[in-house]
DNA sequence: AGCACGCCGACT
DNA sequence: GTCGGCGTGCTC
């Protein structure tokens, strides 16, 4: 043993002038313990005062001249943070601007004592099963199989429709794709890991899993469990035996044993995007993991995002279709006057109406809406002017037919409501939300039941019965043996959302809604022409990203380029994008946020990216530090400058 | 973040 | 000649 070794440490700390190594002498009683990856406890800046952090590397000598501290503890032998996963961590800050202690909090869930000790007691861990792989139906025979062998990149367009994987239980078939992806690589030895946006989507995908590989060999590691099963499901991946590893966003960053394959569903769902610091999509993570470990690399979805489709263009993914193709039914429907009574009852189109009868006649019909409620908006009766809250000037709505209109932003109820603009005191209802649509249509189809399936009221799933299932789009069960047509009400007030995203958020809503209809059923898309119906009908959604794709490159829109938002005083502002050196014309605003808080937006080549990002850094850093200098950034009320890259909607506000 | 170091104004 | 103001900078 080497007289005196030096630990490498990663403080634990948001501080972006701490994001970087420092060197402890360890003492000789805790030589066996300081390996890479264990917790441990130092001494930082004055006597007394213990951080915690990660001891990254044992060096002999290392680069500080000054004297150095001892280690103070280790705080457990358990290598918790895995090597590749460090290398990521650094990586993936380094490309967001961000400090790498952030990153690795995401990776690594805070310590819980009982769970370690549960484990270091059990040492007959649970043997890992042999696996057999499963075919990945839908597609060329073994072409999926054999480019993730191979460790390829791949966009794959999943097979629209549902199936059964159990006694009673039906999931989308992608779920059933990236579960027999996930055991073809799983019976080669290697770990799976596999990301969904929401739970919904999770419950799905553990349920194909079920169907082809052992219990033992899933594990769980997202959002909705409790930190101790969190922190038990990360030990168990690093137990040594190929796993299937399931979760939201930050399950990127698990340590899985011998990995195999990343595989992320649906990644333009704007819930991959990680709202905690350095904001890291897992889109991007994961091709960085890629890059560094050389596993195989597979997004799936319904739609095509542009970020997958500018990767496929850059040949960096191969783009897989199914074989043979699965071209849904879809008919857009203009948004008319109808003389069918029952269908004007309805507010819908009468040809859409007529397919929906048909339809229930069979099983159940799916009425995707945009918003939940009853009425979204309320208006003067007498001049037509939004009606407000009295008290905060949130917009009213209504929830339910027979309740008070309330304020959206707090709650207050409306009584005595006076239009600010003609002293009106009546109130019109505008627009329809789910439970508004749930009666219109429960009245022009007698009988028939209705189920409503929003944020507040979640349905996962729906028997083969017939029923109209209304849901707000996202919030769509899965009916066992698919929808026997679908009703796309809302396409026109979806668009009308302001976003540079419009058009693919909105083709990827739909085509999710398409995708639970059940072979041979109809959907209907209501009030919506043009490439985004002609998208959805012909179901080439790679056509739409490369056209969608076209556009932002001329209007050099991300992701065409890259972008970083930078907020904070005008000053500090001025002085990063100054900084970063971009072409002027790619330097947009800055624009008044909450004085005095600007905010400016760069736009950059990729190529770029890393000198960018490294200079944002510096000038991050140097505000961290210098704080309080000029008398105009002085007290506390002036705003620490805060610096977000590739924000998925970096044109909108908050 | 904390906390020490350091260079100018009022004091025994 | 010294005590202490807080502005500045570092943390192995």
């Amino acid at each position: 043993m080497p007289a005196a070794s030096i630990a490498r440490v990663l403080v634990d700390s948001p501080l972006p002038q701490l994001d970087r190594l420092f060197d402890y002498v360890i003492p000789p009683e805790l030589a066996e313990l300081a390996v890479p990856g264990v917790r441990v406890k130092v001494p930082l800046r004055s006597a007394g005062r213990v951080a915690d952090g990660f001891l990254i590397e044992v060096v002999e000598s290392g680069e500080y001249a000054g004297v150095l501290s001892e280690l103070d503890s280790v705080v457990s032998p358990i290598r918790i943070l895995a090597p590749e996963v460090w290398a990521l961590a650094r990586k993936a800050a380094d490309r967001a601007a961000g400090s790498a202690s952030d990153i690795v909090r995401l990776a690594v869930p805070t310590r819980q004592v009982r769970v370690e000790k549960a484990y270091l007691a059990d040492d007959r861990n649970e043997p890992f099963p042999a696996v057999a792989a499963a075919a990945v139906e839908g597609y060329a025979p073994r072409v999926i199989e054999s480019a993730l062998a191979i460790n390829e990149r791949l966009a794959v367009d999943a097979v629209p429709g549902v199936r059964e994987v159990g006694d009673g239980v039906w999931v989308g078939v992608w779920a059933v794709t990236m579960a027999a992806a996930a055991a073809s690589v799983l019976a080669d030895g290697r770990s799976a890991i596999l990301a969904v946006p929401d739970y919904r989507d999770q419950e799905q995908l553990e349920a194909a899993l079920r169907a082809v590989l052992p219990e033992e060999a899933v594990v769980r590691l997202d959002a909705k469990q409790s930190n101790p099963d969190r922190y038990r499901g990360l030990l168990r991946c690093l137990g040594g035996g190929p796993l299937a590893i399931v979760g939201n966003r930050s399950v990127v960053y698990a340590p899985a044993e011998n990995l195999g394959l990343i595989a992320i569903w649906d990644d333009g769902d704007p819930l991959h995007s990680e709202p905690l610091s350095p904001y890291v999509h897992t889109r991007d993570a994961a091709l960085l993991r890629q890059e560094l470990q050389g596993c195989a690399l597979a997004f799936f979805g319904n739609s095509r995002s542009t970020e997958v489709e500018r990767l496929v263009e850059l040949g960096w993914l191969r783009s897989v279709s199914p074989v043979p193709l699965v071209l849904p039914k879809v008919v857009p429907t203009a948004q008319q006057a109808t003389t069918d009574r029952l269908a004007a009852q309805a507010r819908i189109p009468s040809a859409a109406w007529k397919i929906a009868r048909t339809a229930l006649e069979s099983g159940p019909v799916l009425v995707q809406v945009a918003r939940p409620g009853y009425a979204p908006r309320l208006a003067c009766a007498d001049c037509g002017q939004t009606a407000r809250c009295q008290r905060c000037e949130g917009p009213l709505l209504q929830k339910s037919a027979r309740s008070v209109p309330a304020c959206a932003w707090c709650g207050a109820l409306a009584v005595d409501w006076k239009c600010t603009n003609c002293e009106g005191e009546k109130l019109r209802l505008v627009g329809n939300g789910a439970t508004r649509t749930a009666e219109d249509l429960g009245r022009a189809f007698p009988g028939v039941r209705v189920i409503i399936a929003d944020g507040e009221r979640q349905v996962l799933a729906v028997g083969p019965e017939p029923a109209l299932v209304i849901a707000t789009r996202g919030a769509e069960p899965v009916a066992a043996g698919g929808y026997r047509a679908v009703l796309l009400l809302d396409g026109e007030r979806m668009l009308a959302r302001e976003s540079l995203r419009v058009g693919e958020d909105c083709l990827r809503w739909w085509s999710n809604a398409v995708a639970l209809g059940a072979g041979g059923a109809t959907t209907v898309l209501v009030g919506v022409g043009g490439a985004l119906a002609t998208a959805l009908v012909t179901w080439r959604h790679s056509d739409y990203a490369r056209s969608e794709l076209a556009d932002r490159r001329r209007l050099r829109f991300p992701p065409a380029v890259r972008v970083a938002t930078i907020t904070g005083t005008v000053e500090s502002v001025a002085k990063a994008a100054t900084a970063a050196g971009v072409d002027p014309e790619d330097v947009l605003g800055p624009v008044d946020l909450a004085p005095p808080t600007v905010r400016t937006i760069l736009r950059f080549d990729y190529n770029r990216g890393a000198e960018v990002a490294a200079s944002l850094r510096a000038e991050l850093i140097r505000a961290a530090t210098a704080r309080r200098r000029g008398p105009a950034s002085r007290g506390p009320g002036a705003p620490t400058m805060r610096v977000r890259l590739d924000d998925v909607e970096p044109f909108l506000e908050s």
